[in-house]
DNA sequence: GAGCATACCTACTCGTGCGTAGGGTTACGC
DNA sequence: GCGTAACCCTACGCACGAGTAGGTATGCTC
């Protein structure tokens, strides 16, 4: 019988992958409680007892999409941004190679990490995530200012970087929600708001990406 | 029978209070979904007929924690920053008064405000209230700019205020996850970063609060 | 082509928690 | 002192969705 089977079958790995987009996008249009396994299956192809094998349970295939899409993002920002370029410079790839992210996996990103925040489970998981961000920036201002043979309490810096990393996942958000936007020109405006300020904007003085 | 009523009757209005009371602190604890209408009910020492009767449904108690404590908080600006002031003044005012605002009302505020992002039915509503700081925000620069004698896109303007309103935020929640912290010392670093900007900050220059 | 692991399914169980039915008791006007 | 309206309760119904039991088919190895 069954000359024709109705579908393929598919190696665990790739399954999984199709499970993930799955889960991302459902996750991401319904939030974390709201989505169901079943739609998720549905969505990948699937019957439901093939996803508690592959990912487990639904906590566990929600840190699954976390870490996925977490681990995407982390390494295009840390492709971008060598260490030994100034700060300046630094600062703006970061940026650029973030809103480009945040641009190709919109539903990934904004949405998960819109999910993250609330649900009690996965806050930790977010946090530290972010706390590598925040650190990053705050290491990367300690820097330009020592070159300037200043310094300031650490406890200054890192709020200023976690200024600049909630000022910047504000507009990957305003981002997320403007398809049309330009993820190179949010990057450009968000450069000008973390560089130069406010006050340095008011008088007409703007921050150009540099032409390479 | 009877003699002492176990506890008192109360009139509506102040019931209503309690269970609101009782709804923030849970919502903010525990989230939306994880939070039962039990544990609120039992929370304001109530039984959950009466919440039902009073707020509604699950989501319509959610919505008016979310008005009552948004309604607060905007009064609290409003009331901090009079519009015939210079704009840095009312800048400060306006940040004043929130993270003052968050200070005091670190539970209602910081949860309510996570929580609404990720739920879908909420995030309309909590996006209307952001858009309306936005907007001040952006009138705020709008204003400065012009007494200069400058102009810019209103795009700019607004993604630069919407950036602005996006660090505020990061750094209310930081501050709602550090007890220890001081408000007005939260204030004035938002505001270094918000007027002066980052690289003003690293040229040494810093603005202080007025001593009046 | 026998044996075995892997991919895959249909069809259930069962807890949890929202929302309600139906009834009791206290205050207050008249 | 009697009606009426407001306050308040102890139960329950019921849907929804996470997770599972138990079985079928397909390819791979020797």
């Amino acid at each position: 019988m069954s000359s024709v089977p109705a579908f393929k079958r598919l190696p665990r790995a790739v399954r999984e992958q199709q499970m993930l987009d799955a889960a991302v996008k459902v996750f991401s249009r319904r939030g974390f409680h709201a989505a169901s396994m079943d739609e998720i299956a549905e969505d990948a192809g699937i019957s439901k007892p093939m996803v508690y094998a592959y990912l487990g349970t639904k906590e566990e295939l929600f840190v699954a999409c976390l870490h996925r899409e977490g681990t995407r993002m982390m390494q295009a920002i840390a492709g971008a941004a060598a260490p030994d370029l100034p700060a300046d410079e630094r600062l703006w790839r970061g940026l650029r190679a973030f809103f480009g992210f945040v641009g190709a996996y919109r539903d990934g990103w904004a949405v998960l990490y819109r999910q993250a925040r609330g649900e009690q489970p996965f806050a930790g998981e977010l946090a530290t995530m972010r706390a590598r961000l925040v650190e990053v920036v705050a290491g990367m201002l300690d820097h330009a200012l020592r070159a300037e043979g200043r310094e300031i309490a650490a406890i200054d810096l890192e709020v200023v970087a976690y200024a600049l990393v909630g000022a910047t996942e504000s507009l990957a958000d305003w981002l997320a929600d403007h398809p049309d936007a330009d993820p190179e020109k949010t990057a450009t405006r968000m450069m000008n708001v973390a560089w130069l300020g406010a006050a340095q904007l008011l008088h007409g003085v703007t921050w150009r990406p540099p032409v390479d």
